[in-house]
DNA sequence: TTCCTTGCAAACGATTTGCATTGGA
DNA sequence: TCCAATGCAAATCGTTTGCAAGGAA
């Protein structure tokens, strides 16, 4: 049940805590989930991780799997402008990030922005977005275009 | 199959020439769609399209309606965090805008942001994926938080 | 033993499609 | 007349769930 990817011990260790937490064992299936989105470049689909653990980890028990952990706080699901789902390590393990979109292959990387302006860019929006009476909480910034590849086409 | 909401002429105008092109119609069924986007202060689900028509609009016609007018550029879908399908007219009919999304309700409000400080989010947006190689098209930018009545509880 | 996990198959909800019918230009 | 548009029902697709078997503590 090894995945074909290495798990950081950091890791391994932060969520095997968070499972126990919660009376979940860290099992075989779930350690190969957890490591292959941590080696993502980006949020992966559920059909993206079917692909890369092998079909030896059957749909079901790959959407509970992913259910688990993100009941557990330790993914987080996202959805590119295609609506698919994708799923990736939450903030606390990943870091504050936000994506970029290839509309040719519909890849999605993810893109870490200097703290400076993320923060003015939270002010910001907060700011504007208060006249409308909204408590905000957070932001999500999808940035479109085309990857090296599809550009060359 | 008149909607219960008004068409402003220049909309009704632009996307019956955009059909017409196209060699569509501009039939009721499409118009009330139009009308019912027009007139909504945010994008809208199948499923609130559907509740807003009356159910005079079958949910195969609705779908291949809104088919229609996203392949004619008429209107254009999006994604709230839920992974949940909404339509709104496509820009250049409704103008540039973001979202502000409700995590109480799931309510999505259009907000619209600031000329300058959405030219300079675009610009700087531009320049940090530049690094990776992408060819920048376009951004996304949703900003999560509690409206109003929900934040109120 | 007890409870968490897993597999398989059936169930589901949202969306799409085949096909025959209706309606405009 | 001719082709687009529509309605209905059946088909898909991604995702979820019931239930019985397997496994760790």
């Amino acid at each position: 049940m090894s995945s074909t990817v290495t798990l950081p011990a950091e890791i391994e260790r932060a969520v095997r805590t968070r499972l126990g937490d919660r009376g979940a064992r860290f099992t075989p299936t779930r350690q190969s989930v957890v490591a292959e989105l941590t080696a993502a470049e980006g949020p992966l689909t559920p059909a993206d991780l079917h692909r890369r653990l092998g079909a030896r980890v059957p749909v079901s028990s790959l959407y509970r799997t992913l259910a688990t952990l993100d009941d557990g706080g330790i993914v987080q699901r996202t959805h590119d402008a295609e609506g698919i789902t994708r799923f990736e390590l939450a903030e606390w393990l990943n870091g504050h990030h936000h994506h970029l979109v290839c509309i040719g292959c519909g890849e999605v990387r993810d893109l870490e922005i200097d703290g400076a302006w993320e923060h003015a860019v939270a002010a910001l929006v907060g700011e504007m977005a208060a006249a409308s009476g909204y408590v905000i909480s957070g932001h999500r910034i999808d940035i479109e275009g085309k990857c090296a590849r599809c550009a060359a086409n």
